[in-house]
DNA sequence: ATCCTCCCCTAC
DNA sequence: TAAGGTAGGGGAGGAT
């Protein structure tokens, strides 16, 4: 049986093989705690600051050899022996805690793990290892286009049987070397112009024989007379006969591997292009009346062109589906390149700019960072419409719950979330989807209108760089590109070989932005709500639009009969659009947004279409799955091996069960709807922010552990400076990491691509033990290449690198240490607050500092800074308001760094308090009014207002807009505390009053019942507290205590325990309180088991903290030393070290295992910091 | 039953 | 030479 039948039919063993990718070995997870992360505000600069990412390489289509080590990464750490082996002989030095490798302790528990991981594998392995080199077909790739004698099913599994590919459709994403065909419609003919089409003729004598004959036996061709006779644009069905002819072809090619079309590569193109010039008509293969077939695939000695959608692996995607014993070349350019040790210096990781370099001109990080802020505008418009409507507006509703029950301004009331409510009619909605034109391209057009009506690219390679081996990817592609089947996403040498002439443009990125603003906020003048997709697309809510067209032409003689109101209003869209950007884009308009995006699809190019729910099914049964939003080549391919089709008219007969059995519930249900109109997608505009990340995937060559090390700390630093841009901390980190695949070659087809990889993640809680989010890039890249290390990889093998932020919250902290640059920032450029800090009843003084030992650290630290929140006094204020300069302290200020004094004092001019300004007016670019008959179109001061924010929020960098926007910030927060509470009583419990103002009621009432009842407790260490929602106010002068057992009443116990655990709120360590009671409390209560991995990294990240954080380096140091050499006491006493020789205590192992990881997690930091370690 | 981690997939 | 980023939905399967 061959692997890929193995596949086919074996779910459950593939399942089980699943199992052996053991979760997590690691790490740990925080809390559950939900984080009622306000809005991001705060514009991110898409800047050339950055980040990067990339997507993956993976085989989608599991050959045998990859299966295993592709789907089980882990199995890699098999090898750690030979890596860290590796490592050694790096020059480096460093003792044992610089070892690239993971540390000897806490491997304890993955070491079984992985043990059965490999047993499991090696059995896999067993089971397929027969197919693996078996079948006559494999490193095929075939696609079977329309039917066939014999049938598809029946061709198919003699593919599979001989361990070919058999691929059921073909997309941009598809990697094929074959395509099998009986007949061809004009236009197949067209788009297959330059693959292999053969008959399938082709594979049954092959099987018969029991090898592969030369597959250019068997070309696929018309007979002629079909065609000249009426062929092309004959019946809807017309199409042309093939004829089978058998050519003389030369054998030679034959006796090169059965891919060898695959990687047929550069030099192979470039004879067949000299001797067959793929189209130098200059115009799309369409036109010309002769048969493409016949140029790309007749003539003795002529090669084949490359395949359309197969040949260059530098295609991302297309990599993958190599197999793997197919790449095996590495790319001669880039071989070339890397050789000399100069030219890698500049140009691949290990350069100082690489990083900046890239993003500047990495188009997938401008479309990402330009995504992100657009959602935030969006957002913010939001915050302003509700702050207005309550200012302004009558008896408006409110959009409770996000989008929805927005009313109108016609006169009907949209009432979607809460439809029992009322008496209001349900009333028809409508969505557009609204999209530029080819964006890029037509961006660059503007000015270059000789070039209009060509076929035109946007890439970065000009001129005629590379030829047709150009790996340039394209990011645009004209609408006249498209008809030679240039794709955006193709690579550039890809493109010329299907059209020679092609023009190229260069990225225009500033342009891009500016059309996109314009864009965007034309659409904010005709929405009711707004989703931004991406920089050249946006889902817009017209109801009431669309109502208020309706109502006018009521009153019109004909009464608006038989007008389509919803197409006119898309059309008048477009104009505005065309007008304010010289672009086309097209919309799409229909009852839900799953539809309005498949009628843009039909719009484009430049047009518009309303899809109308009773024309839905019609129009739905013959649309194929790939176009649903969110359902791509995966999804496709295991429907259509599965039930013979991808068209939603098919599949939408299927027993939703079985679709969900196969596609998982989700895909299932979505595609089951979607085949009866029916989409339960929400419009989503405010959704706040789950995580931040950095990646980048090209470029990544290290040759020693340092350079890695050194990329690793650059990349922490831009993620960090993504946060603070954003103002929000994390508590949770996940490392991405790619690295070669065993049977990738070292460069491959893509000039400094990833090429095919193994992709891995880990993740860690990076809180300190008292569960504070950060930012610090310091803290960040600490822990993440901690775990990089641990997954002991040669560093010559890594392709790409990760690093994503998770758990996000908003800065909380009252520490005015903790006043980063990010604060400074928004009160310099910022207007004024409205009027001056009034915040709950603690008017003076309201930051203090914890002189224990927060207040060194968050000096040191300002990245950790958080703006004071300041609590709102009433709802409709949305202003922020900054703490007058009395506010701060000035002991606090005297402890700032020096930099971040100066800013303070600079925009507290004179030490005065700052004076107030008239807020903003709360106009919100949705033009929605929120009364009936009021306000039927926003005024024009509106307008002005809206579009000079936005415009200043993505100016170009340096802008220093940037603070208006955060004229809202944390407004949502606000909350109005019923409780009986003096100041006076919270401080004496240790709470900070202008924290506790600020907590949401229910919180206020938990703190106040901990702290009242805990402050009973003389001792009160106020170890725990609520996450962050409480500071405990310094006690002067308390100080630590001293080494041996120190006694506590171990509530702590319950901390570790809690921790992390659902619903329960957070219980964390108070920063101040002592670590050893921490440990004490953990050690006691848990002794007659295994420390938990989770608990052990937590006092390890405590502990890390107590010696790099801040607070004085001296004291830490030592507390840590005394904190280490008391905790060895305490084990030893009950663990006596054990001879050699005597008989090892399984739980007293892992204690002191436990310790070591700690020791060792102290020591690697003390080594780079201070240059030494502990003595214990 | 639910949570959590580690993926995979998708989109622009 | 090229600049394959990123956020979020979702699922499998072990842990709790
Ligand atoms: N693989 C891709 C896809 C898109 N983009 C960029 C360039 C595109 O111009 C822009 C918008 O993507 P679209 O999918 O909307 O494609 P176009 O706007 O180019 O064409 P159209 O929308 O007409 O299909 O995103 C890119 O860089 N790489
Ligand atoms: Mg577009």
């Amino acid at each position: 049986m061959s692997f890929s039948e193995y596949l086919d039919d074996d779910d459950d063993f593939l399942a089980a093989l699943g199992t052996v990718n053991l979760p997590g070995d690691a790490a740990a997870a925080t809390d559950n705690n939900e984080d009622p992360l306000s809005a991001v505000i705060k514009t991110e600069t898409p800047r050339e600051s950055g980040v990067a990412g990339k997507k993956r390489e993976r085989p989608l289509s599991m050959t045998a050899e990859e299966v295993p080590d592709a789907k089980y990464p882990r199995l890699m750490e098999e090898d750690r022996s030979v890596d860290v082996d590796l490592s050694v002989e790096q020059p480096k030095t460093s003792g044992e805690f610089e070892v690239y490798g993971p540390s000897k302790f806490g491997e304890f528990g993955d070491y079984f793990r992985r043990r059965r991981a490999k047993l499991q594998i090696q059995n896999s392995q067993l089971g397929g290892e027969g197919e693996k080199t078996g079948g006559i077909f494999s490193g095929l790739a075939i696609y079977i286009n329309g039917r066939t004698e014999p049938s598809v099913q029946d061709l198919r599994k003699l593919i599979i049987q001989h361990g070919g590919e058999y691929h059921a459709f073909l997309d941009r994403h598809s990697m094929i070397t074959h395509i099998i065909t009986c007949a061809l419609t004009p236009a197949k003919m067209k788009e297959f112009k330059q693959m292999k089409v053969v008959t399938p003729q082709w594979l049954v004598q092959s099987a018969k024989e029991g090898k592969l004959l030369p597959w250019r036996n068997f070309i696929f061709r018309v007979a002629p007379e079909t065609f000249d006779g009426a062929p092309a644009s004959t019946s809807a069905q017309g199409s042309i006969q093939a004829t089978l002819e058998p050519s003389k072809a030369d054998s030679v090619e034959r006796n090169t591997p059965p891919d060898s079309g695959l990687y047929a590569g550069k030099n192979r193109t470039k004879i067949q292009n000299s001797h067959n010039p793929p189209n130098l008509s200059g115009k799309p293969p369409s036109k010309p009346r002769a048969n493409p077939f016949q140029s790309a695939f007749t003539g003795p000695k002529k090669l084949p062109v490359e395949p359309l959608y197969t040949t260059d692996a530098a295609t991302k995607e297309a990599a993958d589906r190599i197999p793997s014993y197919a790449a095996h070349k590495s790319n001669p350019h880039a071989e070339r390149a890397m050789k000399s040790s100069e030219w890698r210096a500049a140009h691949t990781s290990v350069s100082d700019n690489f990083i900046d370099g890239f993003y500047k001109n990495s188009r997938l990080h401008h479309l990402s960072t330009w995504k992100a802020e657009l959602q935030n505008i969006v957002a913010q418009a939001h915050e302003r419409l509700d702050s207005g409507e309550n200012t302004d507006g009558g008896d408006s509703t409110s959009r409770t719950g996000g989008v929805e029950g927005v009313s109108m301004h016609g006169h009907e009331l949209v009432v979607t979330s809460r439809p029992e409510k009322g008496k209001e009619v349900q009333q028809d909605r409508y969505f557009m989807h609204c999209d530029f034109d080819s964006f890029f391209v037509a961006a660059g057009l503007v000015d270059r209108p000789e070039l209009k009506g060509k076929a035109v690219v946007v890439c970065h390679s000009q001129g005629g760089q590379g030829g047709t081996s150009s790996t340039s990817e394209i990011a645009s592609s004209s609408y006249e590109a498209r008809k030679f089947g240039i794709k955006n996403g193709m690579s550039l040498g890809q493109a010329r070989k299907l059209c020679p002439q092609i023009q190229t443009i260069p990225y225009e990125f500033e342009r891009y932005k500016e059309y996109s603003l314009k864009f965007y906020s034309t659409l904010f003048e005709f929405a009711d709500d707004l989703q931004a997709v991406s920089v050249d697309e946006a889902l817009v809510e017209v109801t009431s639009e669309v109502a208020k067209h309706r109502k006018l032409a009521r009153d019109l003689p004909d009464r608006g009969i038989a007008r389509d109101f919803a197409k006119e209003v898309a059309e008048a869209i477009r104009d505005r659009v065309r007008a304010v950007t010289n672009c086309e884009i097209s919309i799409g308009v229909s009852s839900n947004i799953m539809l309005a995006r498949l009628a843009t699809r039909k719009a484009k190019p430049a047009g518009s279409f309303h899809l109308r729910a009773e024309d839905a099914e019609n129009f739905l049964a013959n649309v194929d799955i790939t176009q649903l939003h969110g359902i791509g080549h995966s999804v496709a391919t295991k429907a259509q091996e599965k039930f013979g089709s991808i068209k939603l008219g098919e599949l939408g007969q299927q027993k939703m069960h079985d679709l969900c059995a196969l596609l998982g519930k989700k895909t299932g249900e979505t595609i089951w709807n979607a085949a009866r109109g029916i989409d339960s997608t929400k419009l989503e505009s405010d959704k706040p922010r789950k995580s931040v990340s950095c990646e980048i995937n090209f470029g990544i060559r290290f040759e020693t552990q340092e350079q890695a090390e050194k990329f690793m700390y650059q990349l922490a630093a831009e993620v960090s400076t993504k946060l603070k841009k954003v103002s929000l901390l994390g508590r949770f980190l996940t490392l991405k990491i790619m690295k070669r695949h065993p049977s990738a070659p070292i460069e491959p087809p893509k000039f400094l691509g990833h090429g095919m990889c193994e992709s891995f993640s880990k993740s860690i809680d990076i809180a300190g033990i008292d569960g504070r989010a950060t930012s610090d890039e310091r803290i960040i890249g600490e822990h993440a290449w901690r775990l990089l290390k641990g997954f002991a990889f040669d560093p010559k093998e890594l392709r790409g690198i990760g690093i994503q932020i998770l758990k996000l919250e908003k800065p909380s902290d009252t520490s005015v240490a903790s006043m980063g640059q990010s604060v400074l920032g928004f009160v310099k450029g910022q207007t004024s607050p409205e009027r001056p800090i009034k915040r709950g009843s603690s008017p003076k003084k309201p930051i203090i500092i914890d002189d224990d030992t927060d207040d060194g650290e968050s000096a040191k630290k300002p990245s950790r800074a958080s703006p004071i929140r300041p609590k709102k006094e009433s709802p409709q204020k949305a202003d922020i308001i900054m703490p007058t300069f009395s506010q701060i302290d000035p002991n606090v200020l005297n402890e700032l760094p020096p930099n971040i004094r100066d800013e303070i004092a600079r925009d507290y001019p004179k030490g005065s308090t700052r004076s107030p300004s008239p807020s903003k007016p709360k106009t919100s670019p949705f033009k929605k009014p929120l009364s009936p008959q009021k306000q039927a179109t926003p005024g024009p001061s509106t307008k002005l207002a809206v579009r000079s924010r936005i415009t200043a929020q993505l100016a170009p960098k340096g802008s220093s807009s940037i603070a208006a926007k955060k004229s809202t910030l944390f407004t949502k927060r606000v909350i109005k505390s019923g409780l009986h509470v003096t100041d006076a009583e919270l401080r004496k419990l240790g709470i900070d009053p202008t924290v506790f103002a600020v907590l949401p009621e229910s919180d206020q009432k938990e703190q106040l019942s901990i702290y009242r009842g805990a402050s009973k407790q003389p001792q009160g260490t106020g170890v725990f507290k609520k996450r962050e929602k409480v500071v405990p106010i310094g006690r002067p002068g308390s100080k630590k205590r001293v080494l041996p057992p120190p006694k506590a009443k171990f509530a702590e116990t319950q901390a570790l325990v809690q921790k992390g655990r659902k619903g329960a709120p957070e219980v964390r360590f108070d920063k101040v309180s002592d670590i050893q009671d921490v440990i004490k409390g953990w050690f006691e209560g848990f002794a007659d088991e295994c420390p938990r991995q989770k608990d052990i990294d937590h006092i390890a990240n405590f502990m890390v903290e107590c010696v790099t954080g801040g607070s004085g380096s001296h004291n830490g140091l030592g507390k840590a030393t005394s904190t280490m050499r008391w905790w060895k006491i305490l084990l030893e006493r009950r663990w006596p070290q054990r001879k050699p020789g005597g008989r090892p205590h399984f739980v007293g192992e892992a204690w002191w295992d436990a310790f070591g990881i700690v020791k060792d997690r102290v020591n690697e930091v003390v080594k780079s910091r201070f240059g030494g370690k502990l003595s214990v």
